[in-house]
DNA sequence: CTGATTGCAAAACGTTTGCACGTTG
DNA sequence: CAACGTGCAAACGTTTTGCAATCAG
């Protein structure tokens, strides 16, 4: 699930049509190595097609998510999706704060946390946020601003 | 910043007047172990005060989190707000999915997480998320439901 | 051709703001 | 009594919904 094809052919799998917006929805997903916004995924489809329309957005980012195409997450600035993880082991991310890219961690902290008997874990959420090599590049290169 | 009145103690310490409202808001987070969406404390504080708006709890709420009181965290089902942690050392926390009580764990998982030379860490988190005791109880004396 | 998908407009939702009135210190 | 805090109403940004027109298969 890493190429549009794939993507679109996930979707037709499903019974789903293949609209232009779609084409363009699994495009962008495809080439985006970190999280976008919806207002994001709205601006670039929008270059595209001027007449696009927000819920059309939504309605899509739900449909591919429900799909399992796209995951979500929620930051404090707000809900983000990025392509689903093609890796099926468990695993964990470090997050560009500047840029949204993501690099896996495959250490997992669960197996050293010591949990009481009497707390039954049902999920658990590790992530590193910082800035990736080509931010902190970027950042000391355009200086204090 | 365990009782009430140290609560309000430090309200008072920062310029802030004492309204029954605030009174109110430091009795509900003295008493809950836990986090409370906005709602769950407007419908707290609205038993006692009738003409009581929602502005008015959230006004409190910031002014509450800038001043250190109480902490916030932002989760699928919304933004929420806690008691500050009185320990000054770092920890995170295993969080009831049930009624929201938390537990700290010491341990913290970056001590023993590989970063790459060329990504800068700014922070991390990490939760623990499951059913604590009681509720784990409450839930098979309630049976299927 | 038929139902899925879209755009529009309007509603829903949580949160914030401006303002006049009331309250605290 | 002066500044702060409140309630009200209205604005706000984001997300969802109902509907008629359009499009993919």
């Amino acid at each position: 699930m890493h190429t549009i094809d794939e993507i679109i052919q996930r979707m037709t799998g499903q019974g789903l049509r293949i609209t232009d917006q779609r084409k363009s929805l699994a495009k962008l997903f495809a080439e985006t190595p970190g999280y976008l916004a919806p207002k994001e995924v709205y601006e670039y489809m929008g270059k595209s097609y001027s007449g696009l329309s927000f819920d059309t957005v939504y309605r899509n980012l739900r449909v591919m998510e429900e799909l399992g195409v796209i995951e979500q997450v929620i930051f404090e600035d707000g809900v983000k999706f990025k392509l689903h993880c093609r890796e099926n082991d468990h695993h964990h991310h470090m997050i560009c704060l500047q840029c949204g890219h993501t690099y896996p961690i495959t250490f997992c902290p669960m197996e050293q946390t010591v949990v009481p008997d009497d707390f039954r874990v049902v999920k658990h959420k590790f992530e590193v946020f910082g800035y990736c090599k080509d931010c902190i590049q970027e950042e000391s290169a355009a200086g204090a601003n």
